[in-house]
DNA sequence: ATCGATGCAAAAACTTTGCATCGGT
DNA sequence: ACCGATGCAAAGTTTTTGCATCGAT
């Protein structure tokens, strides 16, 4: 799969993200390892969307030794801690983006060629706050996928 | 996937969706067959989102004889003709969600329970519309999804 | 010294596919 | 009659889990 990179390049992050997800692990009795210190390391380094397998595969290019099991529950932490968020793309895979100290970024994928590109819509933060609200809810985060058919789809098509 | 905008009725469906069913399958030179007939039609009965196993089970209890390898071959077809959609609740699931002449629903999920509520925002097809324009993308569909903290999760939480 | 974490491999959960046969069009 | 559809079981993918050992606090 195909994903492209923002055409606006984030900030570095200010935000120590290391302590951020240390605090969460003593809040929840759990440990920082040099494993997780590594996976979340990687993760920050990410751009746009990614997946468990594909974190693993890096990992153990750069000479990481890490476990898929250790991936994968890393990642549940990093979850939990809204450090990455999940959005879905097409069926069946899980993928993930980095979250903290970020503004949210959105998605629109191509239909047709399941291209991907990164958006901002501060109108989205502000539904989500909305719709919080009226149910009582306490805001947490969310989530928007657009879907169209791009451009490039649109000339491939008219070739057949 | 082809391009389908929902139609911004909250009504009882008019539109005879077999048909279109049957219309969407005759154009790609596909058979409108006795199971696909079934799976559709407890498809169609579903309140909220669903799963494909689930489907299964429940057409199983209800006595049609449908293989699981027929209910995923048909919900395929179902998401290509945009008669379902699919949506993002949690990980690893895929979760479908009736989406043909009916306005698009999103759902404000518990981030602590995972019960899902559905609501509408009309605002999220217009920034559906307006994100496509600027990127020159035919808009086809969108997905939102807000997660919260639920009162109910609150009180649990106080409990412990 | 605890008790959670890790790695590994096995298992589970979900989805797809090959193949022989059936049945719409 | 043709060619797609079906069911079944096997295979494929992605994710989780059991267990023995390791290591952070």
């Amino acid at each position: 799969m195909t994903v492209m990179q923002p055409t606006e390049t984030s900030e570095p992050l200010i935000v120590p993200v290391c302590a951020i997800f240390r605090r969460f692990l003593k809040k929840q009795g759990l440990k920082f390892t040099p494993e997780r210190a590594k996976i979340l390391d990687t993760t920050m380094k990410k751009q746009g969307v990614f997946e468990a397998e594909q974190l693993l595969h890096e990992m153990r290019e750069a000479g990481h030794r890490v476990s898929r099991a250790t991936i994968y529950r890393t990642l549940k932490h990093l979850l939990e801690a809204n450090i990455i968020t999940e959005v879905l793309i097409d069926s069946k895979l899980s993928h993930f983006q980095l979250a903290f100290g970020r503004e949210q970024k959105s998605h629109l994928v191509c239909a047709e060629t399941n291209s991907i590109k990164e958006f901002s819509a501060p109108q989205l933060a502000e539904i989500m706050r909305r719709v919080c609200a009226e149910h009582g809810y306490e805001p947490v985060s969310y989530r928007f996928v657009a879907y169209g058919v791009s451009p490039e789809a649109r000339v491939a098509d008219s070739d057949k």
